[in-house]
DNA sequence: CTATGGCACGGATT
DNA sequence: AATCCGTGCCATAG
């Protein structure tokens, strides 16, 4: 058996590649570490040629080593950009304080669960199996907000359900988790979460009134008003708004989630970690690529010795065929961790600002010239990156698709811009002053990435940004 | 009259 | 081929 560990798929047709392990590979490149972990799992269980050695390799150049990563290949690496390398999950080295954190006591690292998921499980119990339906039903359809898309009716008439059980499922719902969670818009959602505060006997005498009859005003700060109508002092009403600031929130996913951008959760353990180095402060980055389980895969050779002594051809060809798919299953995944290396590797040494810095770091790239540069197929990067997450070095779990986030500095540029502004800026004058920063974008371009940060338009933000609405 | 947001078009990206 | 993104145009609110 040739050793495949140095092989790359090229996208030339100069030479026709057995189509059966590129699909595979593809197949393995799409899947997040998680999903790999049940892949393995299964086939290891249907094919006895395939085993999992407990002893510790590297995947590079395949010494037994002591532990994660191999020491000799990292001496090998050093100097030369960021050093990367692929790790089982289990066995993670390199456990700095603030490294540890993401394993054990941060929620944000735990089992994978979507929010529809967490919710479910709190309120399963105590329903009946028809409710039960309704609410999965109801679950199905929150938006990324965490906000009901449907009319309480039209699931009602969709389940074949009376109005009155799916109204009750969804109250139940409100008072789960991400209190106001399955609410139709934003006021719905805060009346909730205050409710409840009440029950609880946290609550300001003003705050309920001051939500269903003065949002607006609210939202413009404009407390003068506010006070004047309810015949109260200013100072009351502005407790009142800070007591609502602190201990609301108005979108309920995101209570649960900082990261609002997926609803689909599963966001939780990431498939890639990058630390500083641990022992030199201006030392090249460390990266991880987790890729299955733990140990060794390999095919197992006392079958395969075992094999050539069987006598009857039709058990031997029984057990050849393990051997084959168990053969190409580990060149498969190989091919896919040395695929996700490469591929992270470039990423990371171009955006070394990007990773210790912040989002207006980012370096504007494309999966197009990554492919050209690694000779791989543009639809191969594609795969590699798709529902992927990376875990920075300040503990944050993005999706690796931010890399190819065209506008991400720009709309980062624009939030330092409206948050030095000394009078609330037009989106014109923004669009303005972000030439300043080399950014050319059109007036309503700037509106939309305005509204993506949450931002409230100039004429309703007098002095600073309240994130409401 | 000005600033903004909705709609939709076209070009780039995946 | 499908999707995403920036932008222009136009209606509307203040």
């Amino acid at each position: 058996m040739p050793t495949i560990i140095t092989g790359q798929f090229q996208s030339t047709s100069q030479r026709q590649q057995p189509a059966a392990h590129l699909t595979r590979t593809m197949q393995l490149l799409e899947k997040t570490c998680n999903e790999l972990d049940t892949e393995l799992a299964t086939e290891i269980s249907e094919n006895p040629a395939l085993e999992m050695a407990e002893e510790c390799r590297c995947p590079d150049c395949k010494q037994i080593i002591p532990s994660y990563p191999c020491q000799a290949c990292m001496n090998r690496l050093n100097g030369t950009g960021p050093i990367v390398y692929v790790a089982p999950r289990a066995n993670r080295t390199y456990s700095t304080d603030e490294h540890e954190e993401y394993y054990s006591t941060d929620n944000r690292l735990r089992d994978p669960e979507t929010l529809s998921e967490h919710v479910l499980k709190q309120v399963a119990p105590s329903i009946s199996s028809k409710e039960r339906k309704i609410a999965e039903h109801i679950l199905a359809r929150l938006d990324e907000h965490g906000f009901l898309i449907d009319h309480p009716a039209e699931i009602a008439t969709y389940l074949r359900a009376s109005l009155k059980m799916v109204k009750a499922v969804i109250e139940l719902i409100k008072r789960a988790d991400p209190i106001g969670v399955a609410s139709q818009d934003v006021m719905e959602c805060l009346l909730t979460q205050l409710d409840t505060l009440e029950q609880d006997g946290k609550t300001h005498p003003l705050a309920h009134n001051l939500l269903a009859n003065f949002w607006e005003q609210l939202a413009r700060r404009d407390f003068d008003t506010v006070a004047r109508k309810c015949n109260v002092s200013v100072q009351t009403v502005k407790s009142a708004a800070k007591f609502i600031k602190r201990n609301l929130s108005p979108y309920p996913a995101q209570s649960h989630w900082n990261n609002a951008s997926n609803a689909t959760g599963r966001y939780f353990r990431p498939d890639v970690e990058v630390i500083k180095n641990p022992h030199k402060e201006d030392g090249p980055l460390i990266v991880q690529v987790f890729s299955a389980a733990r140990g060794w895969l390999r095919v197992n050779s006392s079958v395969r010795s075992m094999v050539s002594k069987i006598e009857d051809p039709a058990k031997k060809d029984e057990w050849a065929a393990y051997l084959e798919r168990a053969a190409l299953f580990v060149k498969c995944m190989r091919q896919r961790d040395n695929a996700m290396k490469r591929i992270v590797k470039l990423i990371v040494t171009r955006q070394p600002k990007f990773i210790l810095g912040t989002d207006k770091d980012l370096i504007p790239m494309t999966r197009v010239e990554l492919a050209d540069q690694l000779e791989l197929h543009e639809s191969t990067i594609s795969r590699a990156v798709a529902n992927k997450t990376i875990a920075l070095p300040n503990g944050r779990i993005i999706p690796l698709s931010t890399f190819f986030d065209r506008s991400l500095a720009i709309r980062a540029a624009v939030l330092t811009i409206i948050e030095q502004e000394s009078t609330a800026m037009t989106d014109e004058q923004v669009a303005h002053k972000l030439i300043d920063y080399d950014y050319k974008v059109a007036r309503r371009t700037v509106a939309k990435y305005r509204s993506m940060l949450g931002i409230l338009p100039a004429n309703l933000r007098a002095r600073q940004l309240p994130s409401a609405v």
